[in-house]
DNA sequence: CATCGGCATTTTGTATTCAGAATACTTAGT
DNA sequence: ACTAAGTATTCTGAATACAAAATGCCGATG
């Protein structure tokens, strides 16, 4: 048995990512170090470093003296992010094996068609669609490509996702037939849409 | 006048970041915190804070009780990150401003043409080539984007760059005559020329 | 009643200290 | 002479301490 050894800014940066997807932290408030820092049982300096690290991602922002703010993405960023997002995962498809994206395409098709109702709770939601993004992405090896792509992802998690099912679908169909370009398509539909859906909870600023 | 004043963790990333350049920090050697932040005549606390931001960029890597270490660039990782790079300019491109494009095409040609000689100390050609990147992109609304780029690239700014003037003349002509998308195929080819010229001073694995 | 200035309090940014892990070294035993 | 256990030293990870900046409060003043 191995005992799992990881810094404790990392646990850090994990659960508070883990809280704000379960909606705790609303966005534009800022942090108190202190009182987050009691809360969580630790020092400050861990938790300063996770902070830092969120900054990097952007889920966080800083000003001197004034500490730290979860980040408030405004439309224009959502759009901004949605398009970096949808380019970084078609060149993650691209760059695939496509004898394993052959492979996976009817798990894909399953999981997509099993989709929760877009009512259900945001938290399983969201990590259905990660769990089938991250199936669709499986036989990409790139692997800083993918490490980014969390990243910036991470900076996203703010609103509730809002994704098709049928969209899904229709990615899975193109990849069963061995449609590539046509799967990148549907990918890049799929955020397009997915982002106008979500637009409509993010208020104008 | 406006003093500056940013946080001494700011301040000490891009320090490192310059010195890095310099090529002051072989690849794959460890940090020694206690040793640089004296060097730096500050204390451990913001340069842990930087070297921390580092490692999220991908220019540091960090295990367990074991500290930093500059990341070693691996032709593998060379590849993904060149890739990445590649996809994330074009799609900074392809979202700037026709008109503006247009309008900066011309001085990117004379900037081209002016290019120094390869063997120009590596700093120097450094700057020159991110001079010209930043004026191509200079059009790009993508504030995320551009900054996702900026962490990115540092994360490959280990071996000297291995551009070719001829090919950055390409581009600018392409964006002379309104041809974006041949612009963005020459800027593709440039990222994949200059990481084959790259490649061969990186040593095999 | 609104506004400005000064004082008190809070909170961040940085330095310092402390504990524990990793590494280097020494020495005993074969 | 070589190995290995035990010890000393170094260095990281985390906590605490301190200084300065920011915020809030209150009263004086127009």
């Amino acid at each position: 048995m191995v005992i799992e050894r990881r810094p404790l800014r990392e646990q850090i940066r994990d659960e508070l990512m883990e809280r704000l997807t379960r909606g705790e932290f609303a966005a534009g408030t800022d942090v108190n170090e202190a009182v987050l820092a009691a809360e969580l049982g630790v020092s400050r300096t861990p938790l300063r470093e996770a902070l830092i690290t969120l900054t990097g991602e952007g889920v966080l922002e800083s000003n001197q003296g004034r500490g730290f703010r979860f980040a408030p993405v405004s439309r224009k960023e959502f759009r901004e992010l949605v398009a970096v997002v949808a380019a970084l995962e078609s060149l993650a498809l691209e760059s695939s094996d496509a004898a394993h994206l052959r492979k996976i395409a009817p798990e894909l098709l399953r999981l997509a068609q099993g989709f929760p109702d877009p009512v259900a709770e945001h938290a399983v939601v969201d990590r259905r669609d990660d769990e089938w993004h991250g199936l669709l992405l499986s036989g990409c090896p790139n692997e800083r490509l993918l490490d980014l792509l969390t990243g910036v992802k991470a900076g996203m998690r703010r609103e509730p996702v809002a994704r098709e099912s049928e969209e899904h679908c229709e990615i899975a169909r193109r990849l069963l037939e061995d449609d590539l370009p046509g799967a990148i398509e549907a990918l890049k539909a799929n955020w397009v849409g997915g982002m106008e859906r979500m637009l409509a909870h993010i208020p104008q600023e």
